[in-house]
DNA sequence: AGCACGCCGACT
DNA sequence: GTCGGCGTGCTC
């Protein structure tokens, strides 16, 4: 027989299909083959009769990596799917769908031993063979005798190890070597699960929801509607049936929550995957799914590709969030996945969101996703009251601080009334920049064209892009003056401020900085939610999914700061920004205030997400897409070149210019817009940056999408790597 | 991805 | 004269 094999190299030059002798292997299975005189990783993708090759050439599979198929068939297709969607690669692609640790023969099983009554004795038999002062012999055998076999550490940790020596020195217990799986958050605090009943509205999208189980749903719900219950009864109902969910939230650092509601709910079933596990836990969680042991997955985006079977329904909590659209090799759009996944298994697809994507809510207009409405929070509690702090006037009244004095205010009351506040700036580190007052200079990256962070705790200067650390500076390199004037306010700075305006008050800081550690987003949540904390400074990480019931004020302090790029996506990702953080406030019984500060107080966008109002802000901003024809209008596709060496990449992009204007002049009216340029970022992690943008419309995609990827494939120069990129989020 | 092959500049 | 730079081409 001869099989198709793709081999486990992410290059250009080897993304195809070298076929191989062998016998009695089943499609999708892992195996290990002989490329180029090496011994190299492959897939088999096809089982055949014939091969185009020569076939005397053909060389043998050495052997199968593991003793099942990795990649079903049904994720084979996925793979073709997204291969030929976003211009992967077969390496690339086969890569997301196992745990990284399989490749390599890098994981193995945990084995420990486990420890059984080794006997068919009845109790007292048992005891009476045993000494009556032996008390933990006896406790032990008691505890075996009811509970069964257990595992040797338990027994130690309970009994002491000289009990269950003499034990098994008597005979009466035996060991034996068992595989166990690692669980991750194995201690999480789970209560008792209680049903409560859903409300009208809950009721409602629950019925909608299982009224078509191959339905495409957005359910639209203000923050604090009380969402997350409508997930878990669709998922009780389908896995009643016998069916598997996948449950997404969009970052790490919300699974615990979701895990713990699961788990109250459904118990071992529930298996989670995303990156911050440990590289056993996460293939034993996957090895659950795909052994049927575990039937719900729990995650951040790459587990859109657990390993179900039978799956009723893929769930997409908080839809509109950025983190869904993987912006690195291998690119990928979470909900196109889904969509996919879930139109092969004939299952529902489910996205919430209280700020849907304009794209999502746009299609659920046009009748391509059915649209849930819950426009009301739990307890009919009304949405935070919004205040615009209009900076201008603070500035011209010579307030030049960051704090408005309505916030000051509001802060004092809240912090008077034992409540807790949230301050939202989506700038970490001290100061964003270090300029010398005398000549200008700018302390600026080696690598990256992006000025450097000021960080006061590890007094350092740091790059935000590559993460490339600097000593600061007591004098500048150019002009050897000592005077520098600091750019705007981080979050570190925010803190010191409080503390000095708040000297009693505990204040905690939430950024990338303080939450490098595995468990570290999870203490600071937990450390505010007990109350230790009155204030909770942070950026963007503070603004999704977690529900504290003391919190009544939340502060945006730079309400313009994602406002104002040259970028389409922007009053988008502000609107939904600012919605999301004052959506924390006022949760409980206390009504929220918001004290929104901005420079530009009559933007729409501002305007909108001051009176929480997404459809006037969507009817508003899809209007101007249209005229535009910006998407959900048109397709962006941009193609990105990269290198060390400037000339190449011009050379490079000169060219595949030069044959996109051809195909354009083939095409003239589904061409929107084309050109080429410099990135706005110049360079980054010591590469140059250019870059051909390119609008299309939407119903030409099928057609010039393929075209456009074959230019990008076409001949290319060393030292210039090239992606493409369709509907990039970042345009820098 | 990784390695062999092959053609030009700075050394023992 | 030779070592070694890395551009180019190939892998069933």
């Amino acid at each position: 027989m001869i099989y198709s094999v793709i081999v486990d190299l992410s290059a250009g030059e080897v993304d195809r299909i070298f076929d191989y002798k062998g016998e009695g292997y089943e499609v999708g299975t892992r195996v290990l083959v002989n490329f180029a005189n090496r011994e190299t990783e492959g897939y088999i993708v096809e089982k055949k009769e014939t091969t185009d090759y020569d076939e005397s050439k053909l060389k043998q599979i050495i052997r199968p990596l593991e003793n099942f198929a990795a990649i079903s068939p049904e994720m084979l297709e996925l793979g073709r799917f997204m291969r030929q969607e976003y211009h992967l690669r077969w390496a690339d692609v086969l890569r997301l769908f196992i745990p990284a640790q399989m490749r390599g023969n890098r994981v193995k099983s945990l084995t420990k031993q486990q420890v059984c009554l080794a006997t068919q004795d009845s109790l007292d038999v048992i005891l009476n063979s045993l000494k009556p002062n032996a008390t933990m012999q006896r406790d032990l055998v008691t505890f075996l005798y009811l509970n069964g076999a257990t595992l040797s550490e338990t027994l130690n940790a309970e009994f002491g190890n000289a009990a269950l020596r003499a034990l098994k020195q008597k005979g009466l217990v035996q060991t034996q070597e068992i595989v166990v799986r690692r669980t991750p958050y194995k201690n999480i605090r789970t209560g008792k699960f209680q049903k409560h009943e859903l409300l009208a509205e809950q009721q409602n999208a629950v019925d909608t929801v299982l009224s078509d189980r191959q339905g495409r749903f957005l359910l639209y719900g203000v923050t604090g509607s009380g969402k997350t219950e409508v997930y878990l009864t669709v998922i009780e109902k389908l896995v009643a049936e016998g069916k598997g969910c996948i449950m997404l939230v969009p970052e790490i650092s919300l699974t615990p929550n979701m895990l713990r509601q699961l788990r109250e709910r459904f118990g071992d079933t529930v298996a989670l995957l995303h990156s911050g596990l440990s590289s056993g836990e996460r293939y034993d969680e996957w090895l659950r799914l795909k052994e049927g042991e575990a039937q719900i997955a729990v995650g951040a985006r790459s587990a859109v590709f657990a390993p179900i079977k039978n799956l009723g329904a893929i769930i997409i909590d908080e839809e509109h969030d950025g983190s869904y659209i993987s912006d690195f090799n291998p690119r990928y759009n979470t909900s196109e996945v889904a969509d996919f996944r879930a139109r092969q298994n004939n299952a529902l697809l489910l996205m919430g969101s209280a700020t849907p994507s304009l794209g999502s809510f746009y299609a659920a207009k046009q009748g391509k996703l059915k649209l849930i409405e819950m426009p009301e929070r739990i307890n009919k509690q009304p949405l935070p009251h919004v205040e615009i702090a209009d900076m201008r006037l603070e500035t011209r009244r010579g307030n030049k601080g960051i704090f408005s004095e309505v916030l000051k205010q509001r802060l004092s009351e809240t912090l008077a009334a034992g409540n807790q506040a949230m301050l939202f700036l989506n700038r970490r580190g001290y100061s964003s920049f270090l300029m010398c007052t005398k000549c200008g200079y700018v302390a600026k990256c080696d690598d990256c064209d992006v000025t450097l962070t000021v960080h006061r705790e590890d007094n350092r200067l740091k790059c935000h892009y590559c993460g490339k650390s600097y000593y600061m500076l007591d004098k500048c390199p150019n002009c050897k003056a000592s005077s520098f004037r600091q750019g705007k306010i981080g979050t570190q700075q925010v803190v010191e401020l409080l503390n000095k305006m708040f000297p009693d008050v505990k204040v905690l800081r939430m950024d990338a900085d303080t939450t490098q550690t595995k468990e570290s987003h999870g203490r600071i949540l937990e450390q505010f939610r007990q109350g230790e904390a009155q204030i909770l400074v942070g950026t963007q990480m503070i603004a999704k999914g977690h529900d504290f019931p003391k919190v009544t004020l939340v502060g945006i302090l730079d309400g313009d700061q994602s406002l104002h790029h040259e970028d389409y996506l922007a009053t988008e990702r502000t609107f939904q920004l600012v919605t999301q953080v004052a959506g924390r406030s006022g949760r409980d019984k206390d009504v929220g205030t918001v004290v929104l500060q901005t420079y530009t107080p009559e933007h729409y966008c501002l305007r909108f997400a001051a009176k929480q109002d997404y459809v006037g802000f969507y009817n508003w901003e899809i209007n101007l897409r249209k005229a535009a024809s910006f998407p959900p209008f048109s397709e962006i596709v941009r193609i990105l070149f990269t290198g060390e060496k400037e000339k190449p990449c011009i050379d490079q992009l000169t060219e595949q210019y030069a044959e996109l204007c051809n195909l354009k002049s083939k095409y003239p009216s589904d061409f929107y817009y084309l050109d080429k340029m410099r990135c706005p970022l110049k360079r980054a992690e010591n590469k140059y940056r250019f870059q051909i943008l390119i609008k299309i419309s939407k119903n030409s995609v099928q057609q010039l999408l393929p075209q456009i990827y074959a230019v990008c494939d076409g001949k290319k120069r060393s030292g210039v790597q090239i992606s493409v990129e369709r509907n990039p989020q970042n345009l820098a």
